[in-house]
DNA sequence: CGTTAGGTTGACTTGATTCAACAACAGTGG
DNA sequence: CCACTGTTGTTGAATCAAGTCAACCTAACG
């Protein structure tokens, strides 16, 4: 499939942009092992407690992080996109800490533990892309804390739009006219730590405001400025100057 | 100074259980130049925006990682104990996307720059170890997600308490009788996005129930199982068996 | 078709905020 | 030594944002 090797040349452009990489590096990162897979819709990739045998990469489709509370409340800490790893943490520290889940069906790589071990031994610069690349994870994570504790439900969820719009661009796979966020209500509602009920209050205020338009889960936002404004959004911690865009492709998000 | 190489040694034996190290890794680690600074409660030692100089590491005291929204609501992203670094990241990245402050009158040396970029550079063992402890702390700011976003006010701040503890516990700096934590009410306001009056009263609930005993800002507790109970704490996330990840046959499960 | 997952809406409750007053205390300087 | 000032902590009463419960609607699908 030309697919896998599109995205993987895609990654290895990201990671170009967050440490200078040599032939070798791009060969060596071009020429991991990896066993393709397909996860539908809701299905576990990683388990908290697991100790992964590899880190996923994934292809096509959305993923996201999440933990439950021992009362059995989901909290979604993070979604990630094609061209993300959804584990290189489960490679380098013992035990999965948290769930990955498909958020939408998935095509994803298996990279096999021992390749990227060996990998990041004897390629010091694509270990330090790659730690790089999980610090600007670890900036998201930041700017999550302050929208799940600081934010109004209201801002919170502009805030998510943004976000997820901005990545989405930046990694080439936003349509131009609108941009379809495959999450239900709940999804929503684990994300920003509120009922889903108060999701569809708060979505339908936002609807009626005019500060997005929706149709079914494609929302069209007519005015990027006074939503960040509403959101409060600053890019600056998703560090984009240290990643370049890229030429938009489209993305099959079938939910 | 006697006081500045025994947390440099403390830290290289924290290093050692991210990743193994060789002598030649040990002694970087202990000669890396440095420059000694105190810097009283409530001061700034990185400010959002910021292009760090140097990275910084706690000899004496606390301090926190912060953000504040536009509307001027301040979030208590972490909170860190001598031994940490506070921003390597700052150092890998271009840009702080954060604030950092001293939580007690803080004893601090700061790295310059250019020396931790040539430590990573050729002494990949330490840049691995660094990178563990990175991604450590990324699990902990997706604990304190969970924390703002799922749990009550009261299991959020009985989880704050035993993350604490523990974390003090495991790096030798806890006084065995009680444990005191230099965190004013509003400060724990803003660690759990709750206001300060909620802080209050929420102590005084638990202190009611005998859960916690206050004397000023000294807390004991007679209870540990019972505030983890409450807290829903589960310390995987502090990864604290983290030894040897990298070992290509570590496959063998040792725990 | 019936079944199911997701979405919508209203009525009511609650956990947390807001506002405001006051108490305890530490530090400062006259 | 005491008055003054600022920070932190405490408490009550009123209010509000968000949660809960429950009914019902809609579209997709085997």
């Amino acid at each position: 499939m030309t697919s896998v090797s599109q995205i993987l040349h895609r990654t290895v452009r990201k990671f170009e942009t967050r440490a200078p990489l040599d032939e070798g590096d791009r060969e060596a990162l071009l020429n991991l092992p990896y066993e393709l897979r397909s996860i539908s819709a809701n299905r576990y990739m990683v388990r908290e407690g697991d100790r992964p045998r590899g880190a996923t990469l994934i292809l096509d489709g959305l993923a996201f992080r999440q933990k439950v509370t021992v009362e059995g409340m989901r909290q979604i800490l993070s979604v990630h996109i094609p061209g993300d790893f959804v584990d290189l943490e489960g490679t380098l520290l013992k035990v999965a800490d948290h769930n990955v889940q498909a958020l939408t069906d998935c095509e994803i790589a298996i990279i096999p533990r021992e390749a990227i071990i060996d990998l990041v031994d004897t390629h010091a610069k694509v270990a330090h892309a790659m730690w790089v690349d999980t610090l600007i994870d670890s900036s998201i994570y930041r700017e999550w804390i302050v929208n799940v504790g600081r934010r109004s439900s209201r801002a919170g969820l502009c805030h998510l739009l943004c976000e997820f719009s901005r990545r989405l661009e930046v990694a080439g796979l936003s349509e131009p006219g609108g941009y379809d966020l495959p999450m239900t209500q709940e999804q929503i509602a684990d994300a920003l730590g509120i009922t889903p009920v108060h999701v569809n209050r708060v979505l339908r205020e936002l609807d009626d405001e005019g500060l997005i338009v929706r149709n079914k889960r494609a929302i069209r936002v007519p005015n990027w400025t006074a939503l960040r404004k509403v959101a409060g959004f600053n890019e600056l911690y998703l560090h984009l100057d240290q990643v370049r865009p890229v030429a938009p492709m489209a993305m099959s998000v079938s939910s």
